[in-house]
DNA sequence: TATCGTAAACTGGTAGACCAATTAATAGCG
DNA sequence: CGCTATTAATTGGTCTACCAGTTTACGATA
């Protein structure tokens, strides 16, 4: 019943907040609107579309976020966006980003984690490595009781994203990560029982990058994750 | 002088928005919300603040949006997030990805890209060679007339981003790749006169998409991006 | 005493009024 | 006739009051 109604609440008509977001990127994508265009005032659009101007600030907070609009205070808000033609779709596929196909993200997080053990043994810092090390040891303890230590396991990867020094890799597992872990949580999908095999592996990883082998840290790191990826597939 | 201007804007006071963002989040990280919690009303955080609701509703709204809290209607707002230690710098570093050093944001745009190729290689449907198809013959319009083309480039690679059938890379490179273009047009970074070898790089990975060679895809596209890498990095 | 029903208090959602800064228009001066 | 200074209108930013659900507390009843 609870899932019955969660679908329906999915279904929902459009939020006022989203037919605004489609308004305006339809009169961007349109041509209507140029990039260096000042948008109608607040005023205007909340008039035009019969919704209060509370959401279409709303709406244009969230284009502004995605670097669509700029507003300036007290002058009026402007299209920033590059080329037209890239727009078409752009919202919709960046606000729909956790509805997105699940495996497509985990593989997406195996791309990324892999390059970024790659660059982390590339350029750890002895820093780094003490961080990491703690965070292995951690994982240790807690796979050592036979948990699966979902937490500590995401710390160990962390560090290591974390030493490949690229803090954009790092935002975007930052907003990929969390949502895989929600979904397993929810899926009760547990590598319960692995825990010793994936401290095994962090273990090699970890060598690897004291070792600064870019390559090997790459390999074991992608081996690290084809199990997970299969699983993953074989879920669709 | 506008160089000078724009510093002290970014020195700027911290707005009221990140200071509530940052104690929720300090509130959060300290353990004294845990997953699960409600959070106090936002009349109650308005008023322990010293600020307006509106400042508030914003800062949960965008916090929301990271997947931090999960605010019910008519009910309250909870803590929705994973781990807590992992919050720790989280939401500074998503917010501040526009300011992540560019040589960051070209080497993960570079990472995606040609792993996009590779996919791409692999899955690629008739339709998709047909719009890349399009796509090239567009760009090789304009390099023919010795123009950038900075956007029918842009379009070629789109093409291909979508055929590698992950919409999560593609989301994630929508993220990326229109500041790098905006940075490039504001610092006058242009290829120009470039056009016809990238033209012609363009057609070798084609051609690799084509007969479905992933290896020779993604060889040719990092080669494509090098470059442009070795420039970035020698810009910082 | 336990339970159910009702009402009051509280929640986030929304709309409108007000504010300060910017911009455009206009009147006055050279 | 052209330029500047002043003023009026417009802008986004903020705050306050109100709305419709939800939760909670309390009291009546079995």
């Amino acid at each position: 019943m609870q899932d019955n109604l969660a679908i329906f609440k999915e279904v929902e008509i459009e939020k006022p907040v989203d037919i605004i977001i489609r308004q305006i990127r339809d009169l961007i994508s349109s041509g209507k609107l140029k990039p260096g265009d000042r948008l109608p005032s607040e005023r205007m659009l909340s008039e035009r579309f019969g919704l209060g101007r509370t959401h279409v600030r709303e709406a244009i907070k969230k284009l502004e976020f995605y670097g669509i609009l700029k507003t300036q205070p007290q002058s009026g808000t402007v299209v920033a966006g590059i080329g037209i033609t890239a727009l078409e779709g752009l919202i919709s596929n960046i606000l729909k980003i956790e509805t997105s196909d699940f495996a497509s993200m985990v593989e997406t997080r195996v791309i990324l984690g892999v390059e970024a053990a790659r660059l982390a043994a590339q350029r750890r810092t002895p820093a780094d490595l003490e961080r990491i090390s703690v965070a292995l040891e951690s994982f240790h303890k807690v796979a050592l009781t036979g948990k699966a230590g979902v937490e500590e396991d995401f710390m160990f990867h962390m560090k290591i994203i974390e030493a490949s020094a690229n803090p954009v890799i790092k935002s975007l597992l930052m907003l990929v990560i969390p949502q895989i872990i929600e979904y397993y949580n929810k899926e009760g999908i547990c590598t319960q029982g692995e825990s010793m095999k994936a401290y095994d592996e962090h273990m090699q990883i970890f060598k690897a990058i004291v070792d600064q082998d870019a390559e090997a840290a790459a390999e074991i790191m992608n081996k690290h994750f084809h199990k997970i990826l299969e699983l993953t597939r074989s879920l669709k």
